[in-house]
DNA sequence: CCGGATCCTTATGGATACTG
DNA sequence: CAGTATCCATAAGGATCCGG
């Protein structure tokens, strides 16, 4: 992820690898489709788990709690279980989780704005 | 990924819906870990195939190759080769690609930011 | 309503070998 | 050196069921 000089070996460089690795390990967690639209889907609101399956269209139970569960580890998202029956589970975003939104926002403004940029390339492409 | 609302079929949706699917089939295509390795290694700069090989550590042949062809059918990354023996092929942003790596680099920022608050994270849910 | 577990089918991705 | 193709193990992901 950073520079490879930082891999040159020096003693001091122990805990500047560790950190490395844990940022790559990290950052294969959340590049990842679902995990993206699910904080994008979150975005300043709560939702329940219901809500967020209809509003990340296409991902399926499987997938929903699966990326659920990495994000809370990770300390992305907050998950509050309201013990009612049935029971109501929210899920919201952390201040990192936050954080980090804003970035996929710009991804996503991104893809909106290249539309015809890409349509075009792919024309190319594929001819 | 743009807000449901989109979706009550209205005759002029027609076109909105279009793009959003088409906006949801590049996210797709762009929101792996590779792709995104990719980009952020590339940067400013033009690499070679081997050289982004060492660059994006942990990749394999297969996954460079598939995800730059990919990169390239989106219009992000501009590949030429250079008809010399043995062959030279470069592969460099295009303007959309360098605009979409200022998003790759605050998520990067942010991983290494948020490194201890995710450690902890993982602590208590590990718990 | 939420989530875990299971089964089962695909898709992913690594290793390898071969071409220009 | 760069790229394609093939083979193959294993992981991802959908469907379904049951339990709290």
């Amino acid at each position: 992820m950073v520079t490879k000089q930082l891999l040159k070996g020096l003693p001091e460089d122990a805990d500047l690898r560790r950190a490395d690795s844990l940022a790559r390990e990290i950052f294969s967690d959340i590049a990842n489709k679902w995990a993206l639209l699910i904080i994008e889907a979150l975005g300043e609101r709560t939702l329940r788990f219901s809500e967020l399956r209809d509003e990340v269209e296409g991902v399926s139970h499987k997938m929903l709690t699966q990326n659920l569960r990495m994000l809370e580890r990770n300390g992305l998202v907050d998950r509050k279980v309201h013990p009612t029956v049935p029971p109501r589970v929210e899920y919201t975003l952390t201040e990192p989780g936050r954080a980090l939104r804003t970035a996929v926002d710009v991804i996503c403004g991104w893809t909106y704005q290249h539309l015809g940029h890409i349509e075009s390339a792919r024309g190319r492409f594929d001819a």
